[in-house]
Order: C-alpha cells, then sequence, then structure tokens
DNA sequence: GCAATAATAGACATCAATGTCCAATTATCG
DNA sequence: CGATAATTGGACATTGATGTCTATTATTGC
C-alpha cells in the first residue's frame, strides 16, 4: 500500500540518520540500502527540494540530514515524496456533503489519519535506537565513524 | 494511498448492501456511484472472482451481494481488488532478518496491520446504519424497494 | 588551471494502473 | 425461435510510477 518511492526514501533517511551527521553520497546509500542508484537520486531530490535533507556536490560532498534524528519524523518523509493525501471533501463531488464525510469515506479517511499520527509520532532516532532482534537496513549492529552524540551539529556552508 | 480501484470497489458494493438482496446491474452501480461504467465492470469481475458478489446475465439479472451486509467487512473487499500487502520478510533479503523485521520494517508494517484491522472490524451494515450528518454515496436518505429485514435471502440460482 | 568527485537535469524506456470500446456469450421474456 | 437485456472477455489507449542513461554543473584538492 506504500509506493516503492516510499520504501527507498525511508531506507535512504533511515541510513542517513544512522550515519548523521556526516553526509553520504548517492552511491553510497544505494550500496547500503539496495536501491537502485540512479533512481535514488531522484528520490533524494524530492527530499532535497522538501528540505529534509541538504545536498553538497565535489569531493567530501554528498547527501545529509537538515535535521537531528531526533527531530525528524517519519511522516516528514513520507510527506515529501508521496504525501498521504488525507479525504477532506466527499470524492464523488457530493454537494449535500461537502466536508461532511459519509460513513464509507468517514472510514478511509479514519485509517489515513491512524496512519499519519502513527508515522508523526516516529523520530528516526526512535528507528535506530529501537530495540528488535533486527539491526536497520543490514545484518549486524555496526562501527559508526562518529558515535551518535559525539559530534556537535556541523554548520552547513552555503 | 488507496487505489483509485479500491475506492471505486467500496462504492460499488456499499451501494449493493443498500440495495441488497435485490441485483443491480452495471450500469445502475455506475450512475449511482460516479464510477467508470466499463472500468467498473473490470473491478466487479475481480469481486466476483473473489467471491464478494454474485452475477447473474440476461433480463433481471445484475450483481448482488454473496453474504449479508452484517457478514460482509471492508477488508474482504478491500482484498478481492488490491490486497494490502503485509511486509513478512525483510524487504532489502537481508538473510539475518528474515522474519524478525527491523524497526523501520516493523514501523511500516504495523500501519499495515492497524489498516486491515481497522477494515475487518468494520461490517457493510455499520456503514449503512452509521448515524453521520451524509448518507453513503448520495445526497438525501432515500426510499428503497424492499427495506433491509422485510425480506429473507433469496436463494441463488446456480 | 586541471583533474577528480559528486550532485543535477533532462531525455528516454518500461511497466502497471486506469480507462475505453466492442464483439461474444448467456439469460429471460413473449 | 427471436428480441432484448445483461455480463464477459479481449484488444487497445492513456497516464503515472518506476527505472536507466548521459551530459552538465559545482566543488575540492593539487
Amino acid at each position: 500500500m506504500f509506493s516503492q518511492t516510499v520504501e527507498y526514501a525511508l531506507r535512504a533517511i533511515v541510513h542517513l540518520a544512522d550515519q548523521s551527521p556526516n553526509p553520504c553520497t548517492t552511491e553510497q546509500i544505494a550500496k547500503a540500502t539496495k536501491v537502485p542508484q540512479a533512481y535514488l537520486s531522484k528520490v533524494l531530490q524530492s527530499l532535497r527540494q522538501s528540505n529534509v535533507v541538504h545536498s553538497q556536490r565535489g569531493i567530501g560532498g554528498g547527501i545529509s540530514l537538515v535535521k537531528l534524528p531526533e527531530e525528524l519524523n517519519l511522516l516528514e518523509v513520507v510527506n515529501a515524496v508521496d504525501p498521504i493525501c488525507r479525504i477532506k471533501t466527499c470524492p464523488l463531488g457530493l454537494k449535500g456533503h461537502g466536508a461532511n464525510l459519509c460513513p464509507l469515506h468517514r472510514k478511509l479517511d479514519d485509517a489515513l489519519r491512524e496512519t499519519e499520527t502513527a508515522f508523526a509520532n516516529t523520530t528516526l532516532a526512535e528507528i535506530l535506537s529501537s530495540s528488535t532482534s533486527s539491526y536497520p537496513l543490514c545484518n549486524e549492529p555496526h562501527e559508526r565513524l562518529t558515535p551518535l552524540q559525539a559530534l556537535p551539529v556541523v554548520p552547513i556552508k552555503k
């Protein structure tokens, strides 16, 4: 029910959060997340246009998160690439309904609202620290170049 | 996030439930639900193949529900045309994960599960009797040929 | 300035979802 | 049987999602 694009965007963001605040190249992300590189670059552009990630060209450049993993939630990512479109008015265009959805569309929109809320309430930091038997995106927990709390946020050069 | 096909299928089923146990022609459903008739006939075929509706050719024929509105839930309809596909194994194909989803995919699947449950717990009868200010699919509550409890279920000729 | 690195942009290809059309089939009625 | 009503099936068109490829632009280090 979630699009391939959403799946890819979330994988990329999880990887970036895992590496945060360091940047990753598209190639690195593609390999780590098993997303086709050329397509990933499109997805990352959507994320950049929505100001979820920042990009830097040239040597040492790459993609990095704009926010801290603690302050970025899943909904922001999803909405950047494939927005959850709530039902606001009657899809049949019935005048009598307008913003008063009929029971069917009320149910559908309730489901959308639940999903929206669940995503809005989940930060990337939670995903990373969540203790299940599987580590996000890879078989083994792994070393990081810079531990999460070790570095201050690098100021972004414009 | 729900496909157009799901929306159309649900509209059709709501209309059929509203008319149940009488059959409706594809044309009648199309007009009542504002779904393109030619496409609707495809959607209805999916529903027939999944044994959600029954069809009868010729004069007096049409489409009718296989079950009573009380016994048909939204999930059966959705799964007939565009199944909610739960995440059962790691989408990256990581051996180490298998059925143990990582936190990201755990979250995604949780959202799917919530939606699935919400749909499974909602019957068509509830949709019809649900009291909101808007009546399902039409501007006004309307007369029915046969009130819901007035007739026994018509046996289906095979 | 030059070479290497990396994102960006746009053209193009492929495939599935959506939508349309029409001929064939089945059923009912008189 | 013949006429009419209705679904069924298949071919086709259109569009958007997904995916690929290549040339261009920006940045860094030497």
